[in-house]
DNA sequence: AACATATCTTGACAGTGTCAAGAATTGACC
DNA sequence: GGTCAATTCTTGACACTGTCAAGATATGTT
């Protein structure tokens, strides 16, 4: 009869491991909820193994985030795909796509933009690329429409693309902020959103 | 001669003088450099005295939080009264004078938003109804604005408060986070996001 | 003067992120 | 295979955090 063997001295892919079971911790009980010490206990691992693979905590919370971007920007070019539709309707897609994803994993979504990230150390460069073309990409989309005509071509792109951000950021935000206390009004606060953004 | 008195066994308003110091300790380094025992240091008081008037650190966060959404009411009502100007003007200052507080005092913004108040701890009762009130001015005034017709009537004006607020929001958001890394683009951005939420 | 109450202090505890030093394993080169 | 260096992981320790319990000190009331 074989007895359980010990662990391995070397964990396998214990990055891999860390960034799943840390991004599991996240996404349960937010980042406050998320310390070192216990993500080692969860991946069976010490106190500082983590170290040999990540700088810091914050090194760590990055290369989380950086995924993250990765994923919203997957998501961005599977709303945004030309042969799905008219162009109005992708927008709307586009926009409750975004503010789903941003909903759904709050805790996620909020560590992404979290001051921890961008203002209090300085954020990998990975992520500031990674973050960078998900904002380019909104603002070749922009500039689409108005050239679709669906939105006004009275401003600069890049000022249009910002305040429509700004606006499914802000929504998003308020509603993971616990600000809007239930989930049912997101959407009429999405459609809504959408008209104003677009030409009537 | 006199000598240096030894502070009184009892300060003065020990509460106010917390508040004070947390606030500018806050505005200062951000939410994660506030610790209470830095803040009773330099208030010149044991670790601990801060817990005969703040039930525990959230409920000191609370406390600064709801005097900023007291702030921000006070500067609502200072920016909409309507002697001020015609309705258009007036609607713009009011979006240049919300994001420039909330960038002004960027931290303490943030603050106000965070989940730590909002979400991981149930919030003060008096917080609430006082944030309560600063939407609720909000919405009073799209629908005036939607009667002066400044504004397309043909949205909720719950909803269209709602994106209203939820632009500014995620513009502040965006700027304090480190997003958009430089200050000059925002006046930009604000007279943006006013023509596209107003008539045009 | 005596007592109750509010206020403040010291001591302690469990928890955190991180550094230093050492042990265990792997891989490369002879 | 044997030797050496590098990688990976562990234990011990440190300073720091928020908060509780118990005791000291001042204030207010009767």
């Amino acid at each position: 009869m074989a007895k359980t063997l010990p662990p391995p001295y070397h964990h396998g892919d214990l990055r891999r491991s860390l960034l799943d079971a840390a991004r599991v911790m996240v996404c349960e009980d937010g980042i406050e909820a998320l310390s070192l010490r216990k993500l080692a206990d969860a991946v069976g691992v010490s106190r500082t193994a983590l170290y040999h693979h990540f700088q810091d905590k914050n090194d760590l919370l990055c290369a989380i985030v950086a995924e993250g971007f990765a994923t919203l920007h997957r998501l961005m070019d599977a709303a945004l795909a030309p042969e799905t539709g008219a162009s109005r309707e992708r927008f709307a897609t586009f926009v409750h796509g975004y503010v789903h994803f941003a909903t759904q994993d709050a805790e996620l979504y909020d560590l992404m933009f979290s001051r921890t990230i961008w203002k209090q150390h300085t954020p990998n460069d990975a992520l500031r690329t990674t973050a960078r073309d998900c904002f380019r990409r909104l603002r070749e989309m922009v500039k689409q429409w108005q050239a679709d005509g669906i939105m006004s071509d009275r401003f600069d792109p890049k000022r249009l693309s910002q305040v429509t951000w700004s606006t499914l950021h802000g929504l998003s935000r308020l509603q993971n902020d616990g600000v809007y206390k239930d989930q049912s009004g997101l959407k009429a606060m999405c459609d809504c959103a959408i008209a104003v953004l677009l030409n009537p």
